[in-house]
DNA sequence: ACCGTTAGGAACTAATTGGTACAAAACACG
DNA sequence: CGTGTTTTGTACCAATTAGTTCCTAACGGT
């Protein structure tokens, strides 16, 4: 019973996404936005009520799009956890082999916004926690690790956490594709 | 045989350091710089040309007020190398239990500004290569480790580092304290 | 075919951004 | 004492920021 919207808001967010991804969210202006998501300020505004729900929604849509399918891929699939887990941070090397080099919307709001703003905080500190949670799994799920004690499960699985994070920072700070290899190795070297 | 500057450029550096450690570089506004000096727009422009060369001078004395010790201790003093490595980390740790959650200057730089400005990533990875460089010595200087082969040496300096970045990502991004504690003892796990 | 409701888009706003111009002030040296 | 040189501080600037207003356009239900 009134005019119907003439783009798709989830395509929408997607590109919004993206913007946000490679600019972060303090350098991703309105204009970029705007032009990125293909719309004009009122059409954004109405649909996104402003800058920082667009970013938080477009957080969400990151959890959907590449925080669950990296938890999905630890938590089931391939027999042994271990090789998950290789397999996600061959997954991370691989990309950036491919000169990908826009790192992790997720850890750059770590060490950005989320340290200013506990909206955004509270999500950034939610898809981490699933993070760990999925590391673990993948431990107890693996044939070397299955039978130890939790509380080094438990820790091991909170290194490799910090190394994800660790990891993705370096790619975006524009380290050396042989540093970030080397880190990689370094990696499949302490799970294995 | 001119008007004398009024101020200590050394210690109105050190306080726009805090400031950029505080809000990062993007955040950190001229009015929050020139008020956390305690200069005006005329002395701060003609001491320090802009506020880019400001915060890479800030960054280099970083280097030499936080990175630097923690390179010398790494690389000095304590008889065991992994000891110092534990010390190191502990110390953040430390820190962070008193309540700073500043993280750590370079590590928000490296996710942050160094991913788009060429100048800023130079003086970033030349640090984080120092770091790097400085775990490695320390390993190389420990009973567990002297004897073991390069290769395995040079991984583990790395997944130090990454893991030293990691954390204090975490950290800036108000992460539960149980979390740290659990990443920092994780790394104590690995390496003894 | 009309009418209520919503989307779209351009113009506008108010605040803030980093940076500059310039006059007054403070010194060192002769 | 000047006088030349540099700092200081204020006023200013143009550009950009996120966000709003408001008129028109486009629909859907009756």
């Amino acid at each position: 019973m009134a005019r119907p919207r003439e783009f798709d808001t989830d395509a929408a967010l997607a590109d919004a996404m993206n913007v946000f991804w490679q600019h972060g969210y303090d350098a991703a202006t309105l204009p970029a936005l705007l032009k990125g998501m293909g719309l004009t300020r009122g059409s954004l505004y109405k649909a996104f009520a402003d800058k920082k729900t667009l970013f938080l929604k477009s957080l969400n849509r990151y959890e959907a799009e590449a925080v669950d399918p990296a938890i999905a891929l630890l938590t089931t699939g391939l027999a042994d956890g271990l090789e998950r887990i290789s397999t996600l941070f061959r997954g991370v090397l691989e990309a950036v082999e491919h000169g990908d080099q826009r790192g992790c919307l997720l850890c750059s709001a770590a060490a950005g916004p989320s340290a200013v703003d506990t909206d955004i905080s509270e999500v950034v500190q939610r898809q981490l926690r699933k993070m760990g949670e999925a590391f673990y799994i993948a431990l107890t799920q693996s044939a070397s690790y299955k039978e130890t004690e939790e509380s080094k499960q438990r820790s091991t699985a909170s290194l490799l956490l910090t190394q994800y994070i660790g990891l993705r920072v370096m790619i975006k700070s524009k380290a050396p594709i042989g540093t970030i290899r080397e880190s990689v190795k370094a990696i499949n070297m302490v799970i294995s």
